[in-house]
DNA sequence: ACGTATAAGTCTACGAAAGG
DNA sequence: CCTTTCGTAGACTTATACGT
């Protein structure tokens, strides 16, 4: 083991006894992975353990990290691990430190914003199409989704028959969807959707191709079951991938479509907005 | 409004299978 | 065979919640 990998080493035993779920840890360990390496590369070569670590590293691991442009949250992020761990081993002048806050090593604020870009009609006419013909209406269907009801795509891949119907009496009744399954941090929403017509065409050729797939709307391309929600989330976002498309940005169309309906409504730029980040589950108004 | 902890979402390399 | 398409795993980035 080099002494590189041992200065890794001593950081993630650190950070093993900070607890969290794999993804967190998982994130954790990235960190420490990339900052070992980019202390080395900078010529740190005596950092051994977590205690040896100053402000003046921090700083090299910004500067050097920036290198490849990574969001600023993202950085943030990773400062944050940096940090847990330096309180973990007493070092909370360091961690603590003003001169050594977000704002100071030139990473605060940052967008907390999407940075998506809608998905043309043309695009979405295409791919939709190409879909079609080469026999995966599944694919549609869920892109259909996205687009029309503003559905994650972990939401749309979650729609059962069950589901699909409530929606389609829903949006006969009055417009709003409630999507239970499938969200973000397993918070319940609703959606008021302005373009009833097409929702409601999206969600009725939905149903037609589960009936025609076992209930589901993803499966494979020989049309055996995808094995589990998390498998079919891959096939999905595999085929869009090869497609050449992000299934997300046919959300951002949808947000955009509702921002107009409720400027058309009269609602003031600022109140759209919040109506928009309520329809698509985002959160409490903080941010976008 | 900010920092931090944690979760979710997205992209990509690669071997296997299918097509030609 | 050689090329393209598929599915998979996992690396990587970004969003959200929550306590100041």
């Amino acid at each position: 083991m080099s002494r590189r990998t041992e200065f890794q080493a001593s950081i993630v035993a650190v950070m093993a006894r900070l607890g969290g779920s794999r993804l967190t840890r998982e994130a954790r360990e990235r960190t420490a992975a990339k900052f070992s390496t980019l202390m080395y590369a900078a010529g740190y070569t005596h950092l051994a353990s977590p205690t040896d670590i100053s402000g003046k590293h921090l700083r090299a691991y910004v500067t050097a990290r920036q290198a490849d442009s990574p969001g600023v949250r993202t950085l943030q992020n990773e400062l944050a691990h940096l940090r847990s761990v330096l309180r973990s081993v007493g070092k909370q002048a360091v961690a603590g430190a003003p001169e050594l806050s977000n704002e100071a090593l030139g990473i605060s604020g940052g967008s907390r914003l999407g940075s998506k870009t809608a998905m043309s009609r043309e695009d979405f006419l295409t791919v939709t199409a190409h879909a079609e013909r080469q026999n995966r209406p599944g694919m549609a269907a869920l892109l259909r989704l996205e687009r029309h009801l503003g559905l994650r795509g972990n939401e749309a891949i979650h729609a059962r028959e069950d589901t699909l119907r409530r929606w389609e009496r829903e949006l006969q009744a009055d417009g709003r969807i409630s999507v239970l399954a499938g969200t973000k941090g397993g918070r319940p929403r609703t959606v008021d959707v302005f373009d009833r017509a097409s929702a409601s065409a999206a969600v009725s050729l939905a149903l037609v191709v589960c009936a025609k797939q076992g209930g589901f709307l993803v499966v494979r391309a020989n049309g055996s079951p995808a094995g589990g929600l998390k498998q079919a989330r891959r096939i999905y976002h595999s085929w869009a991938h090869r497609n050449g498309i992000q299934p997300h940005s046919a959300r951002y169309a949808f947000a955009r479509e509702q921002l107009d309906g409720y400027l058309s409504r009269g609602y003031s730029s600022r109140e759209a907005l919040m109506a928009v980040s309520h329809d698509l589950g985002h959160g409490d108004g903080r941010g976008r």
